[in-house]
DNA sequence: TGCCAGGTATAGG
DNA sequence: CCTATACATGGC
């Protein structure tokens, strides 16, 4: 089914650093994979009509939340007075960007295994996690097959994100063999605190920003900015302001005298996202 | 080779 | 509360 939405640029949603699974196949489609769930998306012109490849049904009950298709990020961006020259190009480079809402299991490991590490190293890093320790998942794609006998996209095992039961159960050496480095504990800690129940996710969803920030800091090796990540991407609490060295640069060089966060109150992480993404072009 | 990458825990002032 | 340092791994 076709999306046509003012505000949806696959492209740029991929490289905005919030998701390590959506990726741009050999013809020029994308494929996603949330937590245990696949979807083939694609968009010959940027920021144009997109097409995925899913029923309505089940974009309806998913999908359409996922990619918070039911906001206006519009308003956000006119919330940038013109006399902030800086932040008025960022926010209409970053056109386009939604924040998803995410797994929080899932951000809460991959936000732990992205401190000191950059962008491809941390979607390799996830990828061999989901490749030894993940269900095989099918390509819904592949699957239904290309008249020809040849299939339009790559040819390869597809695995979910694991679930933390499973990671619980390892060994911290077993962790290191996905180039988790000294953040093998840090995975293991959290899976088992999860598994064991001694911090449910789930139920987090009901805290306001401050005790769920406080709750997610209880887990080893979550500090302040992978907490952020965490409630901006897997609770879409959109007022998450994530300062990493990328963000702290441009507090620095564009808002020496502070950032003006009344202006965006509420809503700062998407903001945030727009100078992120611009910040790195 | 040396430096850096979406930081955090820890120790010391 | 603030600053300094170690921490694994891979790419350039």
């Amino acid at each position: 089914m076709k999306i046509v939405s003012k505000d949806f640029d696959i492209a740029k949603i991929a490289e905005s650093g919030q998701c390590f699974r959506l990726n741009r196949l050999d013809g020029g489609s994308w494929r996603l994979i949330a937590g245990s769930r696949v979807l083939r998306l694609r968009q010959p012109e940027p920021s144009g009509p997109a097409e995925v490849l899913c029923g309505e049904d089940e974009f309806g009950a998913f999908w359409r939340s996922y990619f918070d298709m039911d906001t206006d990020y519009e308003v956000f961006r006119r919330a940038v007075p013109a006399s902030d020259g800086y932040l008025s190009r960022a926010a209409a480079f970053g056109e386009g960007i939604r924040i998803l809402r995410q797994d929080p299991w899932e951000m809460l490991i991959t936000f732990i295994i992205s401190q000191r590490k950059n962008i491809p190293a941390i979607k390799a890093c996830v990828e061999k996690l989901c490749a030894e320790y993940g269900e095989r998942i099918e390509d819904p794609e592949e699957t239904s097959g290309a008249p020809d006998g040849k299939t339009s996209g790559d040819r390869v095992a597809l695995f979910a994100f694991p679930a933390p039961e499973v990671l619980a159960s390892l060994e911290c050496d077993e962790l290191r063999g996905c180039s988790l480095g000294y953040r093998a504990p840090y995975i293991l800690q959290a899976a088992r605190m999860v598994s064991e129940g001694r911090i449910d996710l789930d139920a987090l969803r009901a805290l306001e920003y401050e005790p769920l920030m406080q709750q997610l800091m209880t887990v080893s090796g979550v500090g302040p900015k992978v907490a952020n990540c965490v409630a901006l991407f897997g609770y879409h609490r959109i007022e998450a302001f994530p300062v990493d060295v990328w963000i702290s640069r441009v507090l620095a060089e564009h808002y020496p005298q502070g950032f003006p966060f009344g202006l965006y109150e509420g809503f700062a992480g998407v903001i945030q996202q727009y100078m992120f993404y611009y910040a790195r072009r």
